[in-house]
DNA sequence: CCTACCGATCGGTAGG
DNA sequence: CCTACCGATCGGTAGG
């Protein structure tokens, strides 16, 4: 039987993958020390290997968890016309996306640093998602060949995930603000195709 | 005075970029060694040394050349109506990414691993070419609110530049079929705004 | 334009 | 004899 473990077991292991995003978000996974990350936790390096086996299990930690929240969200949205399901999706991601900045820079920059099957779980997940676009695009646009289906989910995504690169969550425009012009411009665009 | 240069210096110069940012799409800035660089040009670690001062040199190099010719394309748009400019604008983007989807990755991917003056410089330059599509959105759609603009014109680059994620520009959908797909989105749903 | 190196710092692990 | 953790240091490699 399993003896003891610390009392906070869970609550370092969250701290550790927090401050992890944080550092990986700013200077890169590479650039960024498992020596950093454990000065931003206040705790020593082997602390850290005692929590994770290595640095890039830090780094899957990171995306797995912040890729779980993401297809809570997806799974969350009601039931209903395809235009109302896209609209309570982009509103979903983009609340998610406000409170995460640090860990959704990091899925998009650095898939490429995790090994071949891991980087292919997390694909996986992402693909899922854009799944639950592409049948909401089958439905409002029926006439739209099959393989612009995909195209059409792909630059949905781009209009929501590019915002990480410009958008300020404490600005004047709220994430609902912005939800709503993506999901506008995508429902008439594609009304229009 | 200064003395003779070899006479394929500009030629080796475009080959050391070129390597750099074949690595660094690959691999990230900071995984990728000078090494390597340099074995990719058939050359010494020196060799590169001698034509670039450091690592970060390179990189700028990379993003510069690479931002340089984006801004030709988008500067050669013709005359015209805006909705006419925008899709021109879109298909010279897009043929200009096929070429170059190593380097467009690099630029969207490692700005950060650029000291604060350097990267003040390449944003600059982005900012230009999102200022082009700012004054297109302003005539195509007048009504909407200036502070909205900016947005949209986000909106349309998330769109454009997030393909480099998911589009094979060898695949069944070339440049332009990418490039109106998103004119078309993005025209009728910000005119319905 | 190369080989031979340097100061520094990396991810990961030893003993206690 | 266990788990939880520390200070110190390992072998190897980075940019220059």
């Amino acid at each position: 039987m399993a003896r003891t473990q610390a009392a906070d077991y869970d609550e370092r292991r969250a701290k550790i993958v927090h401050a992890a995003a944080a550092l990986f978000a700013a200077r890169g996974f590479a650039s960024a020390s498992v020596a950093e990350i454990a000065a931003a936790c206040g705790a020593s390096k082997s602390l850290i290997y005692h929590y994770y086996p290595g640095k890039e299990d830090i780094l899957f930690a990171v995306m797995e968890g912040h890729l779980a929240a993401l297809l809570a969200a997806a799974r969350a949205v009601p039931d209903g016309p395809a235009p109302d399901r896209l609209r309570a999706l982009a509103g979903a991601l983009m609340h998610e996306y406000a409170g995460a900045a640090a860990r959704q820079k990091v899925l998009l920059n650095e898939l490429d640093q995790l090994p071949p099957e891991r980087r292919a779980r997390i694909v996986a997940e992402q693909r899922a998602i854009v799944a639950t676009v592409e049948v909401m695009v089958a439905e409002i646009a029926p006439a739209l060949p099959p393989r612009q289906r995909f195209a059409a989910a792909m630059l949905f995504f781009g209009m929501i995930n590019w915002t990480h690169t410009w958008w300020n969550p404490a600005g004047p425009l709220g994430p609902d603000a912005i939800a709503q012009q993506v999901a506008a411009i995508f429902l008439h665009g594609l009304h229009a195709s």
